[in-house]
DNA sequence: GGCTCTCGGGG
DNA sequence: GTGTACGAGAGCC
């Protein structure tokens, strides 16, 4: 029978462990597979001549252990193989113990791994992976689902999925007061459903804790009691394999527990006997529902590093990304649910409540989320719900399984980690300074996968790590440390970062080939998935919890990294006429004479393939060419971008560091940004793109601007009295909360403007519907110096207009004289061009950036602007 | 620039 | 469950 891990965990009979694995056939149906035949163990490393004393010590206390002598290789440096001893125990659960009292003996190995992964890790099974099983059908009352007992389980190589079951849940409380709900105070009024196949042809279902009128799509409960076990009825008789939502680890899922605890239901949500539940550490909550995976949107969205949103709600996302939100309340929420539930009008509640379980359904279906977590799975071995996780898990799951195919013995989790925290000293990548200012035809070179290119090339490994100068074939890293060549041991770092890579070029070339357009998604996501597990590799040994934790290794990538980088710089500079303006951990920015694409693009190729022929293991690959390119510092810049594709090219904004939109900004400030940049970066008119700025400058002090535009939004989390700092929109909460008794505004997203007065800043907020009804004024000069200048004043400084010139001198001035006098601007000189010197045809005096008026600010004669590259020759802007 | 502090999502 | 895990952005020198 093949079978698709989708969970597992482990019971205890008779003091014997039993793995379970939660599977769906190609059918999705559910089937648990059990397999009695295997125990825990670990390793105890001491001294090697006083093993026989110490087995016969540990077997005084625990004579049935099974305790044998092996040969194992230590998992940091170099080093011949070892004599350990494999202590093998009977109940997991009892390890800890074991553990504890064996320490006096030596070191401990592995005697932390969960018994479901030690089982899966010598089983070579993985999380998503399919599984031949061999054995019989068995009847038990220990899982929900058929059950399997197992003879044999050989893992197979498949790429398709089984179909699963998705099913979002989403709850709705009814606080007794102004703030979030807190289970031990406040009940469920409802819980939604949407289903992924359909449950009985119902996409969406709606419980409701009271005997009210409803709609078709929910169910009426005489209490929440009633309720929650209908809940439970439902799960099980849908048998989900995925229960998502959005923050449901941080609030649903909790907060069910908390109540099913509180009413006396039992909390078995999953597809056995087993409670769920819900761990708080710091800030994050782990759930645990066996047999099932419990899929949290906000933390997957957060946690990715490709796509970013303004903000993580669940209505923001859902626009973003599918076009839609959720359903407005009118009033607080609070209020709101109070009202329908004192009137036992719910129509409302259930339109409300099924919206957010549709969007998180969505979110997670429509937009194939979990694709890329059923490849990593697949591919380090964590079960989905632990492959949901952190990168650090991921690898030390798949590290593990190497290093046990390899009689490798892997360190336990470090128990305190202060010290590490105390002298970590891990120095990062290269940033060289950048030619700040505005420059046209830039290229852009990287390397791809550099840092894992380099653990590859140079054999960098703990267990190559030559700790003292042994006698054997080494190379020396330029941070000092010494590595054994691949010749003499192969690292399992460098195996797994080749397996990576190398699959990664056959998943791309799948890909492209690919016809069936759900094996293409696959192989795109798995792509994906081998890019981020390759790239986060190198971080594993420099990260502090780690179990290989080397910090020198660490910074030998690193500086490996900056090496690379400044040879190449050196490289380019020397072969080719032009000159690096930029570069940043794997890449290199390029200004050259040449003033086309396809020209760029050449030059760009014939660069990168003359670097990669220099450097063994790497490759330098010509990425994009930037038409023009403002840089403002290091990592904060933008550019108008020509990439490659097909035949043509396609062209775009690209900004880093650079925001034009942020959360505490008016929309008027990001707009400004956006378009300034775009007139700069297309159009190089420097003269459009202030006089522009004038333009908003003087519609905001004629008051012409509308109040949507200046509108500032703040969340007032907290109680009032609770802030200790005078905050605008907190002052303002304080004058509405005045004027109406009944309103409580904590916990709520505050809009305010500024308004005119002599007040103090924060205290001239105002609600821009009071501004209205009362024929407010806002206060443009407060618009004008706190939003509107300051990100813009560095984007003009930069391309050479200081921010007085910007607004014409006159910003000493009030603002009224900006619209009386305002003078014109000098004619010409204002198109921007790329330059690195501006000098003066009269008095020879150079200047970094040319003054607005072109002409010298110590003699007023006309200036010249030059471009002084590497290429030894200065090549003349001014042929008029 | 480097360091510490805050707050997020949910109802 | 052989456990024990934040991180980006803002504010401050």
């Amino acid at each position: 029978m093949e079978l698709q891990i989708i969970d597992s965990d482990y019971i205890v009979l008779n003091n014997k462990p039993i793995v379970r694995l939660f599977c769906k056939n190609i059918n999705g149906e559910t089937i648990c597979v059990f397999y009695d035949k295997f125990l825990p163990y670990f390793y105890l490393h001491g001294d090697e001549t006083k093993y026989e004393e110490t087995i016969k010590e540990i077997n005084k206390k625990y004579p049935n252990l099974k305790i044998e002598i092996v040969e194992r290789l230590m998992p940091i440096g170099f080093q011949p193989p070892v004599k350990v001893l494999k202590i093998t125990g009977d109940n997991p659960a009892r390890t800890p113990e074991l553990r504890e009292f064996v320490k006096v003996f030596g070191t401990v190995y592995e005697a932390d791994i969960l018994f479901k992964y030690r089982f899966m890790s010598d089983f070579d099974l993985k999380g998503m992976g399919w599984i031949n099983v061999e054995g019989k059908f068995t009847k038990t009352n220990t899982v929900k689902c058929k059950a399997f007992d197992a003879e044999e389980i050989k893992p197979l190589e498949i790429l398709k999925n089984a179909p699963l079951r998705y099913m979002a849940l989403d709850i709705e409380c009814l606080p007794a007061e102004q703030r979030i709900p807190t289970p031990e105070k406040d009940m469920i009024i409802a819980v939604s459903f949407a289903f992924s196949p359909a449950y009985k042809g119902k996409d969406t279902l709606v419980l409701i804790a009271q005997l009210a009128r409803i709609n078709n799509d929910a169910i009426a409960c005489e209490s929440e009691k009633a309720m929650l076990e209908k809940m439970k009825e439902i799960i099980d008789d849908y048998d989900p394999d995925i229960i998502c939502g959005h923050n449901i680890n941080g609030f649903d899922i909790p907060f069910l527990l908390k109540r099913l605890e509180i009413l006396s239901i039992p909390q078995d949500l999953g597809r056995s006997e087993k409670f769920a539940f819900s761990r708080k550490l710091q800030r994050s909550y782990m759930p645990s529902v066996s047999g099932r995976v419990i899929v949290d949107t906000f933390e997957i969205f957060k946690r990715d590093p490709w796509v970013k949103f303004k903000r993580y709600d669940l209505s923001t996302i859902s626009r973003e990304l599918l076009g839609m939100e959720k359903i407005e309340l009118k009033g607080s929420y609070v209020d709101t649910m109070r009202e329908m539930w004192r009137t036992k009008n719910v129509i409302d509640l259930i339109e409300y409540s099924k919206r957010d379980a549709v969007l998180a359904l969505k979110l997670v279906v429509d937009k194939s989320l979990l694709d890329k977590f059923f490849e990593i799975s697949k591919i380090c071995g964590l079960l989905l719900q632990d492959a949901l996780g952190g990168q650090s898990q991921r690898h030390e799951f798949k590290l593990l399984k190497e290093f046990y195919k390899r009689k490798f013995i892997m360190p336990c989790k470090p128990t305190s980690v202060s010290d590490r925290i105390k002298k970590h000293g891990l120095k990062g990548a290269l940033v060289l300074e950048p030619q700040v200012g505005f420059h046209e035809w830039v290229v852009c070179l990287d390397f791809t996968s550099m840092y894992p290119s380099l653990i590859r090339a140079n054999n960098i490994c703990t267990t190559t790590f030559l700790t003292n100068g042994e006698n054997v074939d080494h190379i020396v890293s330029p941070y000092g440390s010494k590595f054994v060549k691949p010749s003499v041991f192969k690292g399992v770092l460098p195996d797994v970062v080749d397996e990576y890579l190398n699959a990664r070029v056959l998943v791309k070339k799948q890909a492209k080939i690919e016809t069936d357009p759900e094996n293409k998604r696959i192989l795109k996501a798995k792509n994906l998935a081998l890019k981020d597990l390759s790239n986060s590799l190198y971080g594993y040994t420099g990260y502090v919890r780690s179990r290989l934790y080397v910090v020198d290794i660490a910074n030998t990538i690193t500086a490996f990294g900056r090496d690379t980088i400044t040879y190449t710089k050196k490289l380019i500079e020397e072969n080719f006429p032009v000159k690096v303006i930029y570069a940043d951990t794997d890449s290199v920015f390029i200004k050259s004479d040449v003033k086309s694409l396809e020209e760029s693009e050449k030059l760009g190729i014939e660069i990168s393939s003359f670097v990669s022929s220099k450097l063994t293991g790497l490759d330098l690959k010509f990425e994009k060419i930037f038409k023009t390119f403002l840089i403002e510092a290091k990592k904060r810049y933008a550019g108008w971008v020509f990439e490659r594709e097909g035949t043509g090219w396609t062209d775009r904004i690209e900004m880093k560091g650079i925001e034009t939109v942020r959360r505490d900004w008016c929309s008027l400030v990001s707009d400004t940004m956006l378009d300034v940049l775009n007139i700069i970066l297309k159009e190089k008119d420097i003269n459009k793109a202030s006089k522009y700025v004038r333009q908003i400058v003087g519609d905001l002090a004629k008051g012409k601007m509308p109040l949507e535009k200046l509108t500032i939004v703040k969340g007032v989390t907290k109680a009032i009295d609770a802030y200790d700092g005078v905050q605008p929109h907190v002052e303002l909460a304080k004058k509405m909360m005045q004027r109406d008794k009944t309103k409580s505004l904590v916990g709520e997203r505050l809009g305010y403007v500024i308004v005119k007065g002599n007040q103090l800043l924060s205290k001239r907020a105002e609600d821009p519907d009071f501004v209205k009804q009362n024929g407010l004024e806002v206060d443009p000069e407060y618009y004008v110096y706190n939003q509107l200048l300051p990100p813009l004043e560095r984007m003009f400084e930069v391309c050479g207009i200081t921010p007085s010139e910007l607004l014409e001198g006159v910003k000493q001035k009030s603002l009224l004289d900006i619209l009386n006098g305002q003078k014109q601007l000098p004619p010409d000189k204002t198109v921007l061009k790329s330059f690195e010197l501006a000098v003066c045809n009269n008095c020879n005096w150079s200047f970094r950036r040319p003054s607005l008026t072109g002409n010298c600010p110590k003699c007023s004669s006309p200036l010249y602007f030059s471009a002084a590259g590497s290429i030894g020759r200065t090549v003349d802007f001014n042929k008029k």
